[in-house]
RNA sequence: GCACGAGUAGCUCAGUGGUAGAGCGGCUGUCUUACACACAGUUGGUCAGGAGUUCGAAUCUCUUCUCGUGUACCA
């Protein structure tokens, strides 16, 4: 047998089967294949984006999906690909070009070089992430791999677009939006983060034109005051009901604007009085359209304050605009107070400043298949998992609002939308377009360009990242794998994109994909947090490059340390400790199987001589089969990764294989070949169930103990699951629960027997003799020979008339009493105290129990089986009780 | 404000009506011929607080507190 080093060293074999998978086609789905179909597609990360711990939660959990599928007998597809992500991808870009001396923008370099760039920085830097995951051990079909602008995706975009438009679903508007004047771009509602802010709130004097007064308005922005065209106040208030009507004057640029009524102000907030700013505030702008009034806008698209009419101002920022706004208004007498404040800001997600209310022309979508989408999750079409946020979902449709799609960004899907030349200026003014203005052709809509482009002008706006994600699910796939592979099977992705993405994706499956759901369960994972609860983030520096964690414990280590972890349904907090344990329970399996290695052949013995322990621990394999099953079947992944780590290191190494290690070396040879014939047969099934989590080290071991040569030499990854049934199945169910008893108390006799040893203070290693007084188990020399074994001793004999020196080392066990015989070293006080306490624990047991008992309600209410239960408890600790106080008695 | 989660050992988490658990950490021993990335033993909890339902509550109900997430907003 060859020398094999003794700790696992992961990084080699991993790569070695990731190219042996690929190399062999492994992870190839055949869309002709009559195996029943299982697929998903992955969430496509950014193709900016380095893979981190969120992306290696969620991979792990669709990789062993996946594997698990496959063994299975399905035919599987797991569909990669990236994502262009229109604003990470042209900032990164953008952030090259100033780099650069002299620094440039985008508009230096005209839209067209622009988007040339962005695509060659895209092949050469875009999808470090694709080579990551598959060093995770990922395996997605990498021959399919997809991108949301290549030549197949694009027009599948468009075509998507032509349809909305079309039905009259898209149209183009004037309204306010969230803009973000860092970026220079519209956002979505879903862009916009509501932050509380801590800030200050101005009270400032509108002195009435007739000069008979004041109102006292309240502001937090103060720097679009020149913006106002009235102050309101609601026309209940009995303190102003007089004023409406009357005119006061604006403080910056002085002119008279009206007190007008409106109930949308709140009598009992601030002073009761509000200044109307149609152009920088959405409500204020609705009033404004009620009451026909004039909308100033003294923002630039870029935040800064244009209004030549007030010079102290015109082209500050709009932050330093704030103060110096308030610096004119106290010069004139105008400022009433200054108060701190705490109201929630509008942060833009991607550039993280507070964005605009701005009235500007975008391209809006009413949302199509609302009602489906909400009813497919309402009654269980589409299965969310955890359940609760089905309702987080439900909320979002009922309040939906259109979502607006355009973005002023130059990378992207641009807009299929051209105008005709001539009228093109008048068009693109025009405070709304749709569907009517294309069929009196003046627009024209379409996936190709129009016939004559030197007659049109297309529109500059390019499309929400998002609007080319929802359709995802079906426009990755051509027709034969979509009529194979569609609807998909499973959705693994975070629900912080579940507006985004998810209700987005099955709108568009229902509307775009013959009317199907997209796929058919959401699993929604957790976020991953660091241990103080923060979420993981670059700024923070709190983010563990995965990369770094697979070169120190192995991708298979980092897999399965996280999934031990991640409970289901809420978040996790990343302790890389529990990397480090995933490392080391790698190198348990692979001791484990070397130490297999090293005994030589396997058994061909046809009747090999099982004891006990051997149908135990196969009656065990046989039951953790279930539990994996049932773990996955449910998503339960903590569950299934739990078992396996218990049933391995607990069950098998630490009571089996300790149990049996004699076997090997000296003895019957047919029990020797039914241990060997255990140990293999527990490893091959075990490597199988390990395989879908920690794969790299499954196929490993299932090489190098010669399994594949079972399976056609097969790698583990395409052999199908070895079956449950086969297990001890010539023998009757009586059988093997005698076996599992008589195991149980042989283990548990054994930690009795160490804990005297213990207690003794005598090592682990510290060679003694044990006695058993035979009790109501029956006691077999292959007993005795394991426990002697498992108890670290030279012997364990039976011994019925054996009377122990007074003081000797007792204990009870299952099979009666147990002595460890200190020649010499006799203490009879200790034995006594040591007795006593255990007596005394006894007793109070058994009160407690007898009080029980003695509930005339709890033995009439509560089911037959705990009373019975409870019952035989009690007559355990009694006749337990009863032994102990003979041994007291023997000392005395 | 509303909605949804979570609060169990020093840490990370299991446990959904029937004797409070695991791993790690701590402490003691041990390099016992698969594994010191290990082995053996041990320590450690008013299950956030309060009330209720029940024979019986970590588990069900109500309530309070703390943390997280989403969502709506009044300047």
């Amino acid at each position: 047998m060859t020398e094999l080093p003794k700790a696992y060293e992961p990084n080699f074999v991993e790569e070695k089967w990731q190219t042996r998978w690929m190399s062999e086609g492994c992870f190839h789905a055949d869309p002709q294949s009559a195996k029943p179909a299982y697929s998903i597609v992955i969430p496509p990360p950014n193709v900016t984006g380095v893979l981190h711990m969120g992306h290696v939660l969620n991979n792990t959990i669709q990789d062993i999906l996946a594997r698990r599928a496959r063994q299975e007998g399905k035919e599987v597809l797991w569909l990669p690909g990236t994502d262009h992500a229109g604003i990470a991808t042209q900032a990164r870009v953008e952030k090259e070009l100033a780099k650069e001396t002299p620094p440039r923008t985008r508009y230096d370099v005209g839209r067209e070089d622009f988007v040339n760039m962005v695509w060659e920085w895209k092949e050469k830097h875009g999808g470090i992430i694709i080579k990551q995951l598959k060093k995770l051990g990922c395996s997605c079909d990498w021959e399919r791999e997809r991108f949301t602008m290549d030549s197949v995706f694009a027009p599948e975009v468009a075509r998507a677009f032509t349809e909305l438009f079309k039905e009259g679903l898209i149209y183009r508007g004037r309204r306010m939006v969230n803009w973000d004047p860092v970026l220079r771009t519209a956002l979505s509602d879903e862009e916009v983060i509501m932050t509380p802010s801590k800030s200050k709130l101005y009270t400032i004097r509108y002195k009435l034109a007739d000069g008979s007064g004041q109102l006292l308005v309240s502001t937090t922005r103060p720097e679009t005051i020149m913006a106002d065209v009235a102050v309101a106040v609601n026309p209940k208030d009995p303190r102003f009901g007089h004023l409406i009507g009357k005119t006061v004057i604006r403080p910056l640029v002085e002119t008279e604007i009206p007190i007008i009524a409106d109930d949308h102000v709140e009598i009992d907030f601030g002073t009761g009085a509000l200044k109307i700013t149609p152009a920088h505030d959405r409500t204020d702008f609705e009033v404004g359209m009620k009451n026909n009034l004039e909308i100033i806008d003294v923002l630039t698209a870029d935040g800064h304050i244009n209004c030549p009419a007030c010079p102290e101002l015109h082209g500050m920022d709009r932050f330093a605009a704030r103060d110096k706004s308030i610096e004119l208004i106290e010069a004139k007498g105008l400022l009433e107070k200054v108060e701190d404040y705490e109201n929630n800001v509008g942060i833009s997600q991607r550039s993280d400043v507070p964005i605009e209310p701005r009235l500007s022309m975008q391209w809006f979508l009413k949302y199509p298949c609302v009602e489906e989408a909400a009813a497919a999750v309402a009654n269980g079409d589409i299965v969310f998992r955890p359940a609760h946020w089905a309702k987080t979902y439900a909320h979002w449709l009922e309040g939906i609002q259109d979502w607006c799609i355009s973005r002023q960004l130059w990378w992207g899907h641009r807009i299929p939308v051209w105008y005709r030349k001539d009228k093109a200026t008048e068009l693109q003014e025009a405070t709304k377009l749709d569907a009517e203005d294309a069929a009196a052709g003046d627009i024209y809509v379409g996936v190709e360009p129009p016939a004559d482009p030197e007659n049109w002008v297309q529109d500059e706006d390019a499309l929400d990242t998002w609007f080319s994600s929802w359709l995802w699910p079906f426009a990755t796939m051509d027709a034969e794998c979509r009529a194979k592979f569609y609807p998909t099977s499973d959705l693994v992705t975070g629900p912080d994109i579940i507006f985004f993405w998810v209700a987005r994706m099955i709108m568009a499956g229902y509307r775009f994909a013959d009317g199907k759901k997209p796929f058919s369960n959401v699993f929604f994972t957790s976020i991953v947090r660091d241990l103080l609860g923060r979420k993981m983030s670059k700024s923070l520096g709190n983010s563990p490059d995965p990369l770094d964690l697979i070169a120190k414990y192995g991708a298979d280590g980092l897999r399965f340390g996280l999934m031990r972890i991640a409970p289901t349904g809420t978040d996790v907090k990343f302790d890389e400790k529990q990397i480090e344990e995933g490392k080391n329970f790698a190198n348990k399996l692979y001791n484990a199987a070397r130490f297999r290695m090293m005994q030589g052949e396997a058994s061909t013995d046809p009747a090999p001589k099982f004891t006990p322990v051997h149908i135990d621990i196969l009656s065990k394999l046989k039951e953790l089969h279930a539990t994996v099953a049932e773990g996955l079947a449910k998503y339960e992944f903590n569950t299934y990764t739990q078992a396996l780590y218990s049933f391995f290191w607990n069950e098998y190494c630490s009571l089996f294989l300790e149990a049996v290690k004699n076997d090997l070396r000296d003895g019957d040879p047919a029990v020797k070949n039914a241990t060997l014939y255990t140990i293999d047969t527990v490893l091959r099934h075990y490597l199988a169930l390990l395989s879908p989590i920690m794969p790299h080290i499954a196929e490993e071991l299932w090489q190098s103990l010669g399994f594949a040569a079972r399976y056609e030499g097969k790698p583990l990854m395409s052999t199908p699951l070895p079956q449950a049934e086969a297990l001890l199945a010539g023998l009757d169910e009586t059988e093997i629960s005698k076996a599992r008893a008589l195991s149980t108390a042989l283990y548990e006799t054994a930690n009795r027997a160490r804990n005297l040893k213990a207690e003794y203070n005598l090592a682990t290693n510290k060679k003694v003799r044990f006695i058993l007084k035979p009790g109501a188990l029956p006691l077999t020399d292959d007993l005795l020979a394991r426990l002697a074994l498992l108890a670290g001793s030279q012997s364990a004999t039976a011994d019925a008339a054996y009377e122990a020196p007074k003081g000797t080392p007792t204990a009870l066990t299952p099979f009666g009493e147990l002595f460890l015989p200190l020649d010499g070293l006799v203490d009879v006080e200790a034995e006594r105290s040591r007795i006593s306490k255990e007596l005394e624990k006894m007793t109070k047991e058994i009160a407690k129990s007898q009080a029980k008992l003695g509930n005339a309600t709890f033995v009439d209410r509560a089911p037959a089986a705990v009373v019975e239960q409870e019952r035989a408890r009690l007559a355990e600790w009694e006749s337990k009780k009863a032994q102990l106080e003979a041994m007291l008695t023997a000392l005395s």
